[in-house]
DNA sequence: GGGACGTTTCGGTGCCGGCCGAAGTCTCCC
DNA sequence: GGGAGACTTCGGCCGGCACCGAAACGTCCC
């Protein structure tokens, strides 16, 4: 009787309704590109299925391919689909109904639950304590203001020429700051492009390093002596990599 | 071998995947209560299936229930449920490849879109070219700032308290104001709590109305001579009811 | 050229889940 | 109490899709 058109929405939430490409859009959520084959073996599927769950991810518009050589490496389409794949995560943690399977059960999840919650990439900027940690010292020193949303105060700017000694790009359309929601804080950490460029930063001058191949970030001894200088922050834990 | 867990985002993200249950969800939008048998009708599937889906989406916590008598209403569970739910149908609609379907392909249908365009609630709050006009009209009039987000100015404080008569709720664990994609105008309008005393006050003292059952509003000539006064607006266009 | 390797295409299999109708349960109203 | 109406539960059916292995296709390197 009556005809009934699709849905946009539910063929959107189609592509990360499965547990295989889920996996695909959290691991890339670490910013970089992964090839066809370093998703499939994180995942743990064949190759030939990891090759068709790509081919409708992009098709869907939530990845980007690059293609090198015999390589066929794939990323996040852009901050926009990071972020929506972020919020979808942090609801699915915090959300009722959604408990089963979300803690980790191996000694080995355990442990890589453990570095992620102590500071890691989220997209292009800095999440856990770590992310949480400065993010407050940002606030505390009114170099950032939260209202609705977060906005860099004039000091603030400033402060990035300056004290940090890099330029933050002017105009776009992105947003300069604004609030990512910190799942295992549980809280708001500073992400857009101010976020953006404090992460690249402090991965350039080695102040954080990556521990193995996925999010997880360790902070360094430059590190935490140059987050002391600029920022006062102290008492960032030690991380073994 | 490796013993895959499941992941939670795919679990939340299954419950929009459908059809059905993605069009539950786009009603509810509304920010209204509906019956399970309202629901099932406007989907056009059997009562028993529209059951089944609301159970699920609950057990989800997309959705609370309230029983009365032999109804089960049922509507989002709050306003982060609301957003992500706006979030995820801003991107199906100017996401890249999900293009089928999104036109409406019959008459009916393409009146009805006109009308949601004109003017519509968004949850609970203001939207299509009515909420992008009167958000542009508090952007022009300094009462509300954009830099990173929304910000009421002050003088947007004492607007919302003298001119419009209405209080705002102090304190509170949401947003005063914040933005929120218009996807028929692909801009932002204002959400958040301000954005919600706005309609709510629109809809009381008639201002607007509802047209039909769904989400589509008209602005009704106290209406038009309201906002003309308060905020200058002009050339909102009358619409059929 | 030839072999190794990363990726893709193609059949085929199995399971999950959306759908319905019928029967059952509960509430309301007369 | 009895009937009507809203909702739920239960079987059963069916389509879609995630998965794999094998074979084909490219690219790189020797």
């Amino acid at each position: 009787m009556t005809f009934a058109p699709p849905v946009p929405l539910a063929a959107l939430a189609a592509l990360l309704a499965d547990d295989t490409r889920a996996r695909f859009c959290l691991a890339l959520l670490d910013g970089r590109a992964w090839s066809a084959g370093e998703l499939a073996a994180h995942a743990g599927v064949a190759a030939s299925t990891a090759s068709e769950h790509l081919s409708r991810l992009i098709g869907g518009g939530l990845l980007a391919e690059e293609r090198q050589g015999r390589h066929r490496y794939v990323r996040l389409a852009g901050p926009d689909v990071a972020q929506l794949i972020e919020d979808l995560a942090a609801h699915a943690h915090t959300g009722a109904g959604m408990g089963a399977g979300a803690r980790p059960t191996t000694l080995r999840a355990a442990s890589a639950t453990r570095a992620l919650a102590a500071g890691r990439t989220c997209y292009d900027h800095l999440a856990g304590r770590l992310g949480v940690t400065i993010t407050d010292a940002l606030l505390a020193r009114r170099l950032l203001h939260q209202d609705a949303g977060f906005a860099l105060s004039d000091a603030g700017l400033s402060w990035f020429a300056t004290e940090l000694g890099v330029c933050l790009p002017a105009g776009g359309r992105r947003l300069l700051a604004r609030p990512c929601l910190d799942w295992t804080e549980r809280r708001h950490h500073l992400a857009g492009t101010a976020g953006a460029v404090l992460c690249a930063t402090a991965l350039e001058r080695g102040w954080v390093g990556r521990i193995g191949s996925g999010r997880a970030l360790a902070v360094t001894a430059a590190g935490r002596e140059a987050l002391a200088r600029l920022l006062g922050v102290t008492g960032l834990a030690e991380t073994a990599p």
